[in-house]
DNA sequence: ATTTTATTTGCATACGTATGCAAAAGGAAT
DNA sequence: ATTCCTTTTGCATACGTATGCAAATAAAAT
């Protein structure tokens, strides 16, 4: 009675091992071992191009899903020094133009057998550890979007062979990472020609960060367009690229009612909407006749009817385009891409 | 004097090798031998907790900085059998409560040092494909965000002890996944009662996808709480979780100018926003009197004062923060949770 | 000074796959 | 049948790290 007792602890704890952690997954030795070959046939069984005899690869193929096979990608990778993944530095989540961005990277990744390993950073100072961790992953490149590297990190990734591309930013170093943005500064002088085409004096230009080469580029362009005309410096605000933010600089903008802006370039089509918002609910402004305001990327949001927002645009899938054909070694020397976009005309301006 | 020379050779040779495409990252090694210790100390150097002198760590981690050493995740991984890495299948990129979603989930991970192998799905189709290869890599979860998996690959990352975890969605399969889910049938009831009692009668409704644990849930319970009315079964549209899909299926509810609903209840915000846009913009609706709108999810946009969308609140972080502590196991033996939310009445119903 | 205990260290091996190399097998050509 | 060429196959090793184990060292207790 006693001996039942201890065989029925014995069954339970098998039982319980077989389920618990310690589970081991078939490899290319077990593979190998039911189809009666040798480990080096089932890994070329699983590679593509490999000297491999049809019914061997078949024969392979049949055992290893009888066994629920599938290669490690870890031990892969690690002979190979390189995996399949790109890494990608992300910040801006609020924006519709990155996450459409991040879109078409998954995209045209899983079109190419890339995947990406995604970190997200919300300061610059964060960045540098995120990318020095990718590194760790062998990933065979690694995208910024909407962030700053610093040129150590950049050279770290230089020297071990791993392409940088910093996605609608720009760096002043060379060589540091390839760079693929719209056309800042055409961009930012036609909206101010449109503003100076139709009549506008009191123009106001908000921001988003002012370390960021983004928006120093559509800045400077602004207000060098402007200053052609003789018109004074444009009042400014910051907005941080960030809705609230924008709320907050719309309000310090306006907030001389004697002296409002009658015009506003914003550095994002987010900001221009929720400026857009701004003056419809706090001002009693209707954009387009009294005050115009325009944006820049033209994110879908911007067409839609509620905002029919007047900016320039930024051709993602392009721009995504360029990017990833950088990385795959399909693209000559030239170190930054600028893919011109095109005015775009709505009633808010 | 030769002698010299060849050492110049060598030299050079060793140059050119650095610069080379076939770069050899220093390994744990070429740390050791520098700092005139075993393998073995450089690895536990970098492993917190490992036994390990104070200053010999340091003697350590000065000599690998020296070369710039960094331990290969990959290598580790094989050893460890499982990474750091949790795989996110993602499906709606549109849809700024997954986007949200993401961020959140990437800031939580961070926080326990997990990073995010993501793919995207368009279909319910290629997710089985994702989630297998995701098994590939070893990942110590998965992540299904808005797509359903089936049960076959689910009883796999069983057998691989690799938790799942959907994010939004339920399924039929005991045991096949952890769920988490806002509370589709509180939510949708509270629209129903709201409806019923400012006085709607003609009541329609938008449903996400037909396969959807989500949008059926809501449907059932509004379609219920109607009925226990003794309301007639609403009209019915199919939005598919996008805006295109939201404007069509918004002219085909309103098509029929005299018998027009004068409420409607879509199955998220998304579709509600692009509701109220066509509404007005096609149809000379405004959202709240005429017509009441209502969403699910309460994205940040619902918010917005062109919008100022009623809805039910699906509490973003804290199912995030569900999802997550299921994974580390912080958690007990549910295999659904459903975090309450709460009706938000605004303007548009 | 000696024993006991705790801590640190290196050795050796394992993780699961890819791949250079040489042997074997299969075909083609003579 | 023999030679020659092509394809297929297995052996052995390497990738870079973690870790059990025993030896060595340091610290503590007697």
């Amino acid at each position: 009675m006693q001996l039942r007792v201890v065989v029925m602890l014995e069954t339970d704890r098998s039982l319980f091992m077989s389920d618990a952690p310690s589970f081991r997954n078939p490899t290319a030795h077990d593979v190998a071992r039911l189809a009666g070959v040798s480990q080096s046939a089932v890994s070329r069984a699983f590679t593509a191009g490999a000297s491999i005899s049809p019914d061997k690869r078949e024969k392979i193929i049949a055992a290893a899903d009888q066994l629920g096979y599938r290669p490690n990608i870890l031990a892969r990778s690690l002979i190979q020094g390189t995996s399949k993944v790109v890494g990608v530095v992300f910040g801006q989540f609020e924006n519709p133009f990155f996450a459409h961005a991040l879109d078409r990277f998954a995209e045209e990744f899983a079109a190419r057998g890339l995947r990406i390993l995604l970190f997200t950073a919300k300061t610059n100072a964060t960045v540098d550890e995120q990318v020095a961790e990718l590194l760790s992953y062998k990933v065979s490149a690694v995208i910024l979007m909407a962030v700053n590297l610093s040129s150590k990190l950049a050279a770290e990734c230089a020297r071990s062979n791993i392409p940088v591309v910093m996605f609608n930013r720009t760096t002043e170093e060379d060589h540091a990472a390839f760079t693929v943005t719209g056309d800042n500064a055409a961009g930012a002088t036609a909206i101010a020609r449109h503003f100076l085409a139709t009549g506008r004096k009191r123009i106001a230009y908000m921001a988003g960060y002012d370390d960021s080469s983004t928006s120093r580029q559509r800045e400077a362009a602004f207000f060098a367009a402007l200053a052609d005309s003789g018109l004074p410096p444009p009042r400014r605000a910051i907005g941080h690229y960030s809705r609230h933010g924008a709320i907050e600089a719309t309000r310090a903008l306006f907030a001389s009612a004697s002296d409002q802006p009658d015009a506003l370039f914003c550095a994002n089509d987010l900001m221009a909407i929720a400026a857009i918002e701004t003056l419809r609910a706090e001002f009693g402004i209707e954009p387009g006749a009294q005050c115009a305001v325009a944006g820049f990327d033209d994110i879908p949001m911007a067409s839609w009817p509620s905002f029919s927002l007047t900016t320039y645009s930024q051709p993602v899938a392009d721009m995504v385009a360029r990017a990833v054909a950088f990385i795959a070694g399909e693209t000559g020397e030239e170190q930054a891409v600028v893919v011109p976009g095109k005015l775009i005309v709505r009633n808010s301006a």
